[in-house]
DNA sequence: CATGAATGAGAGTTCATTCAT
DNA sequence: TATGAATGAACTCTCATTCAT
């Protein structure tokens, strides 16, 4: 009875304590995501974070140990909800250029869609300190492990793979960065220009840089 | 002895300071560019780089100001250093292809050349924050303007000159990231690589995507 | 069950809220004695003492207001214990070895036997700070009394009273420390010892230190 | 000439700043010892000693990393104070009683002498926890040593090393606390009773409880 | 009552910067 | 100028304590 009349409440409706505690977790998670934008990785303080936060300075550690660890949760959650979206872009993937095409597209269209959580991104005033966007930071490994696999596979002429790699991280980066400084970014266009640039440089490629013979 | 000789006291003393004062100067852009390498340009405090060097807290501010200072001095140096070989490569340019491979060319060979200086360019722990190298830094708005300009001069054909720009810039950053990180850098077979792909790409770019972006 | 035959509901709860509450008050008590005697009291928090029980943080403030409070509880509680086995020893005594006898006897014993409290007295790492084991802190102030009472109806000599309970709180303090630390502490030995030292020592003690004169 | 205008200076006067380092250093040990005695080791934070001083709270840490090191350093200095006297005296002790008495006279002597270090040594209010004092600290291990030794070389009859030990480590540290607290100390007062108390005691003594204990 | 998240004061420590020497 | 000790603001993190559930 006593018990029925305590412990149900919280389980129907989920604990509103228990919901309270989720959703500062993402206040952090979402405050964290800005400054770190703002001010960059190495220069965010924990106190940054709370600032950026309605909460008590005590309650972050509520919540995380450290800056490290608020960054690894978000890299963990944004990776869970890229790596699904590429990995299935690409496995379906037959040519070289579908698998290049959907995934600059479903990288910029990331990008672009989780635009709200980074008004701000901001290259510190005189300094340009380049800070990985935390899209970008998920998807750099993925991309790496993916593209090594399809040059492995032979999707790809045998061109330097890490070459290759590096070289549509820097695209994806770069443009990534471009279609969020405008107005309306349109990620079709910028995966087109990509696309074409990737698969347009390969065919111009000199074949092998690396040792394996010519003939 | 000899300037004993030579030169009253007074002259003589200004000549050791001023000299002594030069080479302070020098060891603190020094240590500076290590640690910025080190630790990234965010977390790096204005005690680290006294650390870094034999000299007293308080001389670092005979010299400048702060660690933004410090990080201005830097890129100017080497703005200064790579800015004619840049400008003066891109010059005499009369194809497209000429202007991209001396650009790619100029810079990678720099990149290498300035190896020493940069012996423990490290990504930061397990976190991966990118900071822009010196070099890259320093080349970055130069390569702007200068394809910009190409750009109009009709050295390429109508694309999208800020995505252009961009996808340069990101293979630039990318391939001396490699390049760095290899035992015997070859910037040449980097200098081909991105030429090939910034050509070649060129030619499969659907021309004239949009007719230049506002901002 | 059984208990849900005989009484109404509200008592049979008040009843096993009431033992409940009565076991976390014993768990809060048992787990700052541990914590005291590892920390030290000085250095000990409250969040220590919790840390060392099952219970929510909240939950200590429901029987203590602070970690003074656990302490007098603690010291109340073997105070309880010890005084009334003190107490009788000496109310017997009719010499001056009996009383001092008893007194060690009763002290290192009740030291001994509870010694299960005390698994791991510690002195503070490199430090070694003391800190005064509870069973020691009940007796001090007990001794202190009885023994200016003794003295004062001519059981001693008239020595400096203040010098004689000083040093036999030292002796006890100190034999008390190290039975603790041997394998088979043997109060009886301390007792002997201990009573051996203050007694001959007493005889050989040269009278009236203090005001009081010759005759 | 520069240089002999410049340096001597300092070098003359042994170097106002390094004067007043020293004075700094001594500022911190004095108040750390205050408050070490007043708040007893384990309740004591660094900053409780800042505050004891007229000093900045960075300051600290230009001379010691923590409440560790600066406790370390106070039983260093007193035992270098403390030793040697204390050496001295034994060394020339032929009998036993010189020895007690020697040693007594030593320690006593010392701690109403450095009594004006310790002004407030105060006992915290209702909780009674003894913090050594560091003057007892330092000859605590030098007695065990020699007093180890003195048995050793048939000083004493065969007695539980140990306990006699203790007994006189008790009787020591709770005199020097009486001492403390009066109004005119009186060493002579305090080595007449702990030598005739040890001395007397020992004859009392039943030879040989133990064969010596283990560890 | 038990719970445990929230709170903000405060501890330990480092920092940028100044200034007497 | 070079030095390096002093300073106090600011940072990381923990604490005692409260209070909605």
């Amino acid at each position: 009875m006593e018990a029925q009349l305590r412990r149900p409440v919280e389980q129907r409706v989920a604990g509103k304590r228990a919901q309270a505690k989720e959703q500062n977790r993402r206040v952090i998670l979402d405050a964290a995501r800005q400054v770190f934008a703002e001010l960059g990785y190495g220069a965010t303080t924990v106190r940054d974070i709370i600032r950026a936060t309605p909460l008590a300075s005590g309650t972050f550690y509520n919540y995380f140990r450290s800056k490290e660890e608020v960054f690894q949760a978000m890299r963990d959650e944004t990776a869970l909800a890229l790596r699904p979206v590429l990995r299935e872009a690409r496995l379906k993937c037959e040519t070289a250029e579908a698998f290049v095409s959907e995934t600059f597209r479903a990288f910029f269209s990331y990008v672009v869609e989780s635009r709200a959580n980074l008004p701000k991104l901001k290259r510190t005033e005189a300094v340009h300190v380049r800070v990985d966007t935390i899209e970008v930071l998920a998807g750099f490994e993925e991309l790496r492990a993916d593209l090594d696999a399809a040059i492995g596979r032979g999707l790809f002429a045998r061109v330097d793979a890490e070459f290759l790699t590096a070289s549509m991280v820097g695209i994806a980066f770069e443009l990534a960065d471009v279609l969020q400084s405008r107005e309306t970014p349109d990620p079709e266009a910028a995966t087109r220009f990509a696309t074409a640039l990737v698969m347009g440089g390969l065919a111009a490629l000199p074949k092998r840089e690396s040792p394996v013979p010519a003939a």
